[in-house]
RNA sequence: GUGGCUGUGAUGUAGCUUGGUAGCAUAGGGGACUGUGGAUCUCCUCGGCCGUGUUCAAAUCACGGCAGCCACC
């Protein structure tokens, strides 16, 4: 069993939070630390040099993806991820259990990682959510997920021992093991039983690793506090290098926080957090209040392909929707400020609001990449700044600066 | 000048024969999106060339204007 170097640096005398280092193969993190998404072996837009200019660290990209097309086996002949994207840092590899859930169980109930539709939400949503029953991608039994190829409909099994082999072969850093992730609309039983199966496959996935990659075991449990702490106790127990929080965390921001609660006191404090799948501005504050390291998000990227733009509230904005606007937005149209006036990211240096107003409403592909480098420059050096704020002990007063 | 055809939102159109809820697409304006989605979903704004008549009721039928297009002189 490999043992991935952690170190905590400097704890929080007011929260959980907490700054650290964790050495990869191909190079250190220094924690907290947002991942950017980069499902395809790339983060949809940008350069590696780009990521690399930015300041990004680490990548995620994914198992299921990257297995389908263009194949792991290819990706290992031509030298692995690294070589393959030409990115030289860490990158750690989804195990493919999300997609287990967006294909299946996400289409069945119409529900994506946060729930579309709760009437007891608040504020309530709007829709409730389409249920497509029929038109699954992906299934699950004890043996694995089996995946229709959202290419050529093809059957696919991806069993734990065939996610870690896969992901053996693309050759990440740091692993997952396969896990199933339950939609918020999933009840207490099947929560369980699906919790307890991952369990299973967290067991499998450690004992067919092969490679001395560090590899994360997953916390599922959905929004239930017995077993998330169940959860959060056979992970720890685990040999795994560090602990994935994965899965529906709730109905609201408060539900997730609670999730959050219940089980980092049961967590090791010697292996980095991950948090899979969040998250925005708030989400990243929160979560790194009560002890997580690393995360990773598409929000970012996918928000600035539908042309939102994050930015400080230093620079002031509408009370909703305090830390992002639209460029698409008929205000922009002749305004002649940066994006964000005190971000010092390239696109802020050169380009207005007018002019990614214009190049956004003209479909221009430009728009997308400039929106993409100014947003994962904004959460990567948010969450840079928090772990500054860490060290000198001031995270809890940043928080409040950026959500009084 | 004569004859024919056509006038529906910002744009393109459907409905007209057989009168009864003005439909669709695009554009515009909001909203949603958290281990990817240039996707998708959602809400909203704006309309029958003008006038008169017939009728319980007119985008629809009749008549008179006006405008545009086409053909002929």
């Amino acid at each position: 069993m490999s043992v991935l170097p952690f170190h905590i640096t400097k704890k929080s005398e007011t929260c959980r939070a907490r700054a650290g280092v964790v050495h990869f193969v191909h190079g250190k993190v220094e924690t907290p630390c947002f991942v950017p998404v980069a499902t395809k072996a790339t983060v949809k837009t940008l350069t590696c040099e780009d990521l690399l200019e930015i300041g990004v660290e680490m990548l995620m990209c994914n198992t299921y993806h990257l297995m389908l097309k263009p194949g792991s086996q290819r990706i290992a002949a031509l030298g692995g991820l690294n070589t393959f994207m030409g990115w030289p840092g860490p990158v750690m590899t989804d195990s493919g259990g999300f997609q287990a859930f967006s294909l299946g169980l996400g289409i069945e109930h119409g529900s994506k990682k946060k729930c579309l539709y709760f009437p007891d939400a608040s504020p309530p949503l709007q829709h409730p959510p389409k249920r497509r029953s029929g038109q699954m991608f992906a299934t699950m039994d004890e043996e694995g997920v089996h995946f229709r190829s959202v290419y050529d409909m093809k059957k696919h099994l991806l069993t734990p021992e065939k996610s870690i082999q896969t992901q053996e072969e693309l050759g990440a850093d740091l692993v997952f093991v396969l896990d199933e992730c339950t939609s918020p609309f999933s009840s207490y039983e099947y929560t369980k039983e699906s919790m307890e199966r991952t369990h299973r496959w967290a067991q499998r996935s450690v004992a067919a690793r092969k490679s001395n990659q560090a590899i994360f075991g997953i916390i599922q449990g959905g929004e239930f506090e017995d077993l998330r702490k169940e959860s959060a106790r056979f992970i720890a127990s685990l040999p795994v290098d560090g602990i994935g929080i994965g899965g529906s965390l709730g109905k609201s921001k408060k539900d997730m926080h609670a999730v959050l609660d219940w089980i980092m006191p049961l967590l090791p404090e010697n292996k980095p957090r991950h948090l899979l799948g969040i998250g925005v501005v708030e989400d990243l504050f929160e979560s790194v209040e009560r002890g997580v390291d690393l995360f990773d998000c598409v929000s970012a990227t996918r928000n600035a392909r539908s042309g939102y733009v994050y930015y400080s509230s230093k620079a002031g904005g509408t009370q909703k929707n305090k830390y992002r606007f639209k460029i698409a937005h008929a205000s922009f149209a002749l305004d002649t400020q940066p994006l964000d006036p005190h971000c010092p990211c390239k696109v802020c240096q050169k380009y207005t609001r007018a002019y990614l107003h214009h190049l956004f409403k003209a479909e221009e592909l430009t728009a997308l990449r400039l929106l993409s480098y100014h947003n994962v420059y904004f959460m990567v050096h948010l969450v840079k700044d928090m772990r500054k704020a860490i060290l000198d002990d001031k995270f809890m007063e940043m928080k409040k600066k950026w959500m009084p």
